[in-house]
Order: C-alpha cells, then sequence, then structure tokens
DNA sequence: GACACATCACTCGGAATCCGATATAACGGA
DNA sequence: TCCGTTATATCGGATTCCGAGTGATGTGTC
C-alpha cells in the first residue's frame, strides 16, 4: 500500500523549490541553492538554514533519498539527494493543485478589473 | 511612484489562498475561511490564527484594505475586506511566477521518467 | 608561496509564520 | 428554550524560515 502523496500538500515555497530543482537531476545540497536561484531568475534564494532543514525533513517522509555512491569525478566532499518514486507523485499532486488555483486566479483576475490597465 | 509588487514575492500557501478568495468578490472573515476551503476541495483549511495574522500583515503590506460600508441586508458582526490595486498586482505577478515554475516542472515530470509508471 | 574567492557541508538562534484550542457573542430555526 | 451555525478575535506552542557564522577544500592569480 503506498503513501498517499495528497497527505504531504500543500508544499511551502521552499519545499516545492528543492523537490523542483531534484525533479530533473540528483544534486547535491550547494548545487541545489544554485539551481533554486537559477529557476527563479535569482528572485528566490534558498539559504542553507532552509535548506538543511527541508532535506531532513523530506527525507523523514521519504521524498527525497540520499544517495549512495559517488560519481567517479566528482568532489569528494558532495553528497547527493534523489527524488524517490513518493517524492514524484508528491510533485505531481502538488503542480495539479497549483494549476487549479491557477486557473481559479486568471477567471478572476480577467473577470473582475474596475480599472484598466 | 508605485509599489513594486515583487517586493512580496513569494506568498505563503497561505497569504496566497486568501488574495486569491479576495480575487473574486468582497470577503468576511468566516467567508474567507469557507471560501478557501471551497477553493481547495476542503484539502486545505484556514485556522482563524493563521487568517488574521495574515489580514494583519496584509492590510499592514496595503494588499488588502478593509471596506469602511456595510451592504444593507447583512448580518452587522461581518468585516469586509478588499483587494487593493497594488493586491491585484501581487496576485498577478506571484501567478505568473507559479506558471513559470510549472512548466519547469512539467517539463522534468515528463523527461525524466527513469522507471514506467 | 600567498592571497582571494568559489565551492561544499553544516549549526545556531532569533524571527516569522502557522494553526488549533479557546473565548465571546449574535443569529436562526426546531 | 436550546442548539448548531455564523462571526470575530486572542493566545501560546509548534513549526518553519533564514541569514550569520564556522570550517574545510578547491582553484585561480599575482
Amino acid at each position: 500500500m503506498r503513501e498517499d502523496p495528497q497527505r504531504f500538500l500543500p508544499l511551502s515555497t521552499a519545499t516545492l523549490h528543492i523537490v523542483l530543482a531534484l525533479a530533473g537531476e540528483d544534486r547535491h545540497g550547494y548545487g541545489i541553492m544554485q539551481e533554486v536561484a537559477r529557476q527563479s531568475g535569482a528572485k528566490y534564494k534558498l539559504g542553507p538554514g532552509t535548506l538543511y532543514d527541508n532535506l531532513q525533513k523530506l527525507i523523514e517522509q521519504g521524498i527525497i533519498e540520499e544517495r549512495g555512491q559517488k560519481a567517479d569525478d566528482d568532489d569528494p566532499r558532495r553528497r547527493y539527494y534523489r527524488l524517490s518514486g513518493l517524492g514524484r507523485g508528491v510533485l505531481t499532486a502538488e503542480i495539479a493543485r497549483l494549476e487549479g488555483m491557477i486557473r481559479d486566479a486568471r477567471f478572476h483576475l480577467r473577470a473582475s478589473k474596475p480599472r484598466r490597465a
């Protein structure tokens, strides 16, 4: 019996960014910070506090896992994290939830526009 | 010189839901709670603590305003809140930000699927 | 070699936020 | 009259955020 991804929703902004950063490929902590900054066009920056609080929580929840083996050519300090199957399900569910909200928002923003732009 | 909506991003989940609930029409506190529950299909429920913390913060930031006059037929206990022009801009900006993230996520979720479903 | 800067992991503690239990009271119907 | 719903609001503990700081190694430059 699988864990229900719905249980973990909604994701906080920080959590969503981290999970999303790991959706493309496995990354190490510092790499996650860089990817989040890149994704958001440097608008949103993740500090180490938020990052490690979240990594710990996400590992406990089984949404991400620490990867054992290293790549050969790598900086040995790096510790890599990977999105689990559950994690992928959680991300998919959260994206669906957000899309629903966005549909609603677009409708309202278009429908009620008391002042023209 | 206008306030820059970007300054307020990203919105927390609670804040986004509240602002979105006010995008369609002015609402009173209890009505916001109901609308948020309705919007999310009762998946996300806003308690009074989160609601009033947020209302106070949003008023200070000028994103929402308390509406003075009442509707005639109304329960006199109700206090109505309205989305300001700035608030509408913030919501628009946040929706755009989320859409960018969703595009990214959809791409990664489709592109990297190491295990078949 | 010396210096600076980037990479990399991580801790700490205060601030911000969440959020349900609780208080209070008016309303509406059985 | 009694009760459930509507309605506003506070309180305090729990959770989360988040940057400053620590420490170490890699990398490039003078």
